[in-house]
DNA sequence: CGACTTCTTGACTAGGCGTTCAAGAAGTCG
DNA sequence: CGACTTCTTGAACGCCTAGTCAAGAAGTCG
């Protein structure tokens, strides 16, 4: 039976949230301990005691940000007409109004950022990245086939392979997104792409 | 008049070509001076000599990188029917057996990483990494307006909104391939998008 | 209260990092 | 040859890094 010891102060929820906004913005090898120890005000023996090291810390943050972009996702695309909504989705790493961002800039995705920093050299990485672009595709293609039989999509294509292209338009997006954004030719991509899948 | 020292012994354009794969499969931070020093059979000393610092470094390789890609590009896409070598343009992320790739899996764009890992931070890097995603858009965009007036491609979008989605498409394949590659998902993806622009 | 457990704090360690530099080598030029 | 310039080499420097740890604080439970 575990006796409980002294709790601890700081909100570890709340605390992996604002690591992974920092994580976020300057990606893995650019946020140092001590920026985090600055940026979240809890000592580093307290972080390494919650999470570990600090790849284990930042592995944490990703599966999060995953996690919570994932259940967007499912209720966003559980709707009829899709193609609103998959708009809504695809434009979502320009529309900075929202969500997580606090920079006011768009930061890309972090799951794309970490494909890019520590695929393929480190291998629990890679399984989060592997797991949430497969998760995505399935999410996207079990839509696009409720969409494709109710005859708003087009059914030239199969549902797998316009899944896979929207992940590559949406991860394409978040990436050129952080080197400066201009939304209205963001969005006029987007629509040309979409236009595509119409029936 | 500049008098004339003792002469380089390592080829300075081979060298750096050799530095701009490990900068591309490792990334900027992962790879260290001494990784290069390993690697390249240069001197530390040699390399401050001729490069200058590790950032400078790292930043002409990606010039280097974008400089030859573009050369690609411009002769690739100079062609009619368009939409074949479009084709060819936009799996080459995935087809790992020309180029420059050395370690027999995909690695990205080097300027899609680089937007990941020193972008927004580094301004120099921002510079480079909008200045070749222009290029891009605005290539590709001269060529599908030849094929929108040949007929081959529809004209139902602007070819600079087509463009900046092939942008998209094109960086996001790369990014995700990274991350390890179904080939033939990726090819039937990319059919997808293509099959939007024919006429 | 006193035994026990866990968390907090911040000084500390060891190592790796990017960068510098002095001494010598290898050229050119007068 | 001797003056001059540039490149090479590798040791050395200082800094910053991730990570540890011992001492004390703050709880729970018998």
């Amino acid at each position: 039976m575990a006796r409980t010891g002294r709790p601890r102060e700081f909100d570890k929820e709340q605390t992996l949230e604002r690591a992974l906004k920092l994580f976020w913005s300057r990606g893995y090898g650019a946020t140092s301990i001590q920026d985090l120890v600055d940026a979240l005000a809890v000592e580093r023996g307290s972080l390494y005691g919650a999470f570990g090291d600090k790849r284990r810390f930042y592995l944490e943050a990703v599966r999060l940000y995953w996690e919570v972009y994932e259940r967007h996702l499912l209720t966003a695309l559980d709707t009829s007409p899709l193609l609103p909504a998959l708009r809504e989705i695809l434009t979502h790493p320009v529309r900075l109004d929202e969500l997580i961002s606090d920079a006011g800039v768009p930061q890309g995705c972090l799951v794309g950022n970490t494909t890019a920093e520590l695929v393929p050299q480190d291998s629990e990485a890679t399984e989060i990245v592997t797991h949430s672009y497969r998760r995505f595709t399935d999410i996207v293609t079990d839509a696009l086939r409720r969409a494709q039989a109710a005859g708003e999509v087009t059914g030239r294509a199969h549902p797998e392979a316009q899944a896979r292209m929207l992940l590559y338009l949406v991860q394409g997006l978040s990436l050129v997104s952080r080197a400066g954004s201009d939304t209205a030719a963001a969005l006029a991509a987007i629509d040309t792409a979409l236009d595509g899948l119409r029936a």
